[in-house]
DNA sequence: AACTATTTATAAGA
DNA sequence: TTCTTATAAATAGTT
């Protein structure tokens, strides 16, 4: 629309580049607003020019982040950093298979196999990373299981408080640890990790002693 | 634009509304689009229909959620919940004192000294959670090292694809190589974690190999 | 920043 | 939904 048809590829000249994304940014922004009002549509937009500044639209009265939130509810995605590995896992693959390419182009040129290398790291890394994801997982599950433990650990505690501090806070207690997925058993996600066998020895010795001191 | 002009209001009649929401949702996808090649733009779109259904724009090779962590990281909103252990960390100390409180009171009470055992417990369980805050910190940064590294190193290999692949290969994968941090370093935090020296051994071998395979 | 010739988008109707 | 078409809107090239 206009003077005369353009082609929709990058516009090569910076000057009309960036007039024609200052007017078209406009009208984006208004046409993303008409369509929020009109249609009742939840809608939140992010550009960032090519030269890196950044603008929004979010439809009244909510806020981007709300709209973020909404999106990973829906599609599954986490909080982005949080799940970094699984990110950098698939950024692997797509550098995977471009290296593949590149060898297989450069092996036309020189004759020679280049896929000896770069191929075999890669597929190292992404093992050793596909590991360290699982990790990660097991690590995270058994945080949560220690941030539940705390929860019941705590209710406990509340509970002496209030209430029968003479009455029974063996049973109490004991009920607890029951619950406590990681009672008796003798290996721990964690003996995996840094922190070497220490961790998961604590939390085993850690039911023998609460319950003698409370006998 | 159209055999009529209406005003930018809610449209009441639920039929038209979603006529309307389909026309212009196409509308605004293909604008932005537009936006996003002809200017070069970084673009996420998205859109929720008064129905609850989603539909989202981005722009290609990205992802929603680069783009969403673009915009966090300018914006620095950032959902908290990314680190559960902090926040576990925060819960043991109010329980700490909470336990505290409750040794003192129960002693009054029974003349025991209760303070052995649970408040030693949380002392331990303490000190772990904490290295293992650390370790996750140290996990973090070197996911991030080799974010950079892999980032760094597909630009290299994208410049082959593009220019000169008889030119000097060598001297951007050196530039590159020299600017990831763990290259000479002989130990890696992750030789601290499960998958003992390897991780940190690849990275450092990596280096040669990649030379000579491009020699 | 304006201007305007054209192209595009779309409201209403079929 | 989909198509058609008269009309409103957006915008490419110009000043």
């Amino acid at each position: 629309m206009g003077r005369g048809k353009i082609a929709i590829k990058r516009i090569e000249n910076q000057t009309t580049r960036q007039v024609t994304f200052s007017k078209r940014r406009a009208g984006l922004l208004k046409k993303t607003h008409e369509l929020s009002v009109l249609c009742d549509a939840q809608i939140g937009l992010i550009i960032f020019s090519s030269t890196g500044k950044m603008c929004q639209y979010c439809t009244q009265p909510y806020r981007m982040e709300q709209i973020i939130e909404r999106y990973q509810k829906v599609t599954g995605t986490r909080i982005p950093k949080h799940d970094n590995r699984e990110h950098l896992y698939n950024e692997l693959a797509v550098l995977r298979k471009e290296t593949r390419l590149l060898q297989l182009s450069m092996r036309r040129y020189t004759g020679e196999d280049m896929s000896s290398m770069p191929y075999e790291e890669l597929d190292q890394l992404e093992q050793e990373l596909e590991r360290s994801v699982n990790k990660e997982r097991m690590l995270e599950e058994e945080n949560n299981n220690m941030y539940r433990w705390i929860q019941e650990h705590r209710a406990a505690i509340e509970y002496q408080q209030q209430g029968g501090l003479e009455a029974k806070p063996v049973e109490h207690h004991q009920q607890v640890l029951d619950e406590f997925p990681f009672y008796g058993e003798p290996s721990s996600v964690l003996q995996l990790a840094t922190i070497p066998q220490q961790f998961s020895y604590q939390l085993q010795l850690a039911q023998p002693n609460l319950q003698d001191s409370n006998v």
